[in-house]
DNA sequence: ACAAAAGTGTTGTACTTACACCCATGA
DNA sequence: TCATGGGTGTAAGTACAACACTTTTGT
């Protein structure tokens, strides 16, 4: 009978050696778009296809710090993400045809200002529409597509709970900039004048500045607001997107 | 510059060995109260310490069968849990005192009937109420408190938004034990009127049998309910547990 | 009859939704 | 003046908490 592992005895042939990567789901707003930061990888497997950004682990070094890292070396995003968390392990015998590999999935935001690939020496770094890698017209390595429909999934019920959804934007942002997210994250048309009622009713989250925009092309011009939340704050009632 | 790690090369020290482990958080409910499967170490280091059961994921093993491997090993439950599912990583380069161990933590509900500890060769586990665990009365090895206390946090989620609450139970069941399946695990009251009403109106979850309790100690008998739901079902408006 | 638990009715409050409407600006 | 988008009013519908009340059993 086999005995509980770690507990009576740790031989080499119960602890198989393993490697340990972190992989990024980096999400951001482009063009009105919801894109992720994808890697073009330079040799086999996978050789020019599309990767998520990350890496090894290193030996004293700990998941949170490697992603951290993974993300400024690959990204060259200076500043950190406004957000990163883990979401889930993959460890498929079979996900890296090299050898055993185990890869432990986060997910972040980089605001709208952030330029993700400039000055980076990662330099076939790219925005990608998530559209296009979850449709599979832009095919990535190894499991990524799966990592970015969970990491997805992840994003959108993190929006539904939490004031997460000012973060994609760096300072002033308007009401309607903050709706653009959940419509492109959810995939939905929200009713602008709800929505505006709902966002500015929670408390702790949106504090008006008293500026407005500059209108481009008409219309009564909006306020400017801004978030007070530091981290993502719970919502104690949250923003549903309906389920069809 | 550091390339980006795994695509352009793979030296050896790129990828530092790992052991990797999965540990697992039991959940059921014994004697109104939300308990856990722990074990009792036999070995250095936390010797006859507490744990939770796991172990070392073997070299041509998919994480999820790890899971259930080492669940039915270490607490001799012959039929599967009837939830299982990984909610976090944990790695940090000390979380074990021998070497670099990575742990993909799993949260699992057994019903009520099924009785964990009997007829394994897992002597040490027993059922240890999750408030003794989180208070730190029964201190566990390792890191094992804060998985622990991540898991319960999964769980209570878990149970607000899914049908999942109907598998502490194995076959009939009245509504009062789904009641204190959130009582117990929400740490909260419920009203017992407004509670029936609200998840008998989910659809697809339960169904009424006809047959009824034999009341023990008077007050008119109650019904006896089956879930109908084989996976847990996501609710489109969930049970919210208040957040003070 | 009485206590106890199951289950239903009722009512006030809060939130959501749909849509009308006014406001403030550019062209 | 008109178009456009920002923001508010409003009314119907829905959901929920609190609690009274009826039903059905054991003692």
């Amino acid at each position: 009978m086999k005995q509980a592992s770690g507990v009576e005895s740790y031989r080499p042939s119960d602890y198989p050696p393993f490697a340990v990567t972190v992989d990024i789901v980096v999400f951001t707003i482009r063009d009105d778009r919801l894109q992720i930061v994808l890697i073009q990888r330079s040799a086999p497997p996978f050789e020019r296809a599309w990767a998520l950004p990350g890496g090894f682990v290193q030996s004293r070094e700990n998941l949170e710090t490697a992603a951290r890292r993974e993300l400024q070396e690959e990204t060259g995003v200076q500043a950190g993400p406004s957000h990163l968390a883990q979401f889930q392990t993959y460890g498929d015998p079979d996900r890296d045809p090299r050898m055993r590999v185990v890869s432990v999935a986060w997910w972040a935001i980089i605001p709208n200002l952030i330029q993700p690939v400039a000055g980076s020496d990662a330099a076939f770094a790219d925005l990608i529409g998530v559209d296009e890698v979850i449709s599979g017209r832009v095919p990535l390595a190894f499991d990524h597509r799966q990592i970015v429909i969970d990491g997805l999934e992840a994003l959108r019920t993190e929006l539904e709970n939490s004031t997460l959804a000012s973060t994609f934007w760096d300072g002033e942002f308007r009401i309607r900039d903050l709706r653009r997210v959940y419509e492109v994250v959810w995939g939905v048309d929200l009713e602008p004048g709800n929505f505006q009622r709902k966002v500015r009713k929670i408390p702790g989250w949106l504090r008006a500045t008293g500026r407005r925009a500059p209108g481009s092309g008409g219309g009564r011009p909006a306020e400017f607001f801004l978030s007070e939340a530091r981290e993502a704050q719970r919502l104690n009632s949250p923003l549903r997107r309906e389920q069809p």
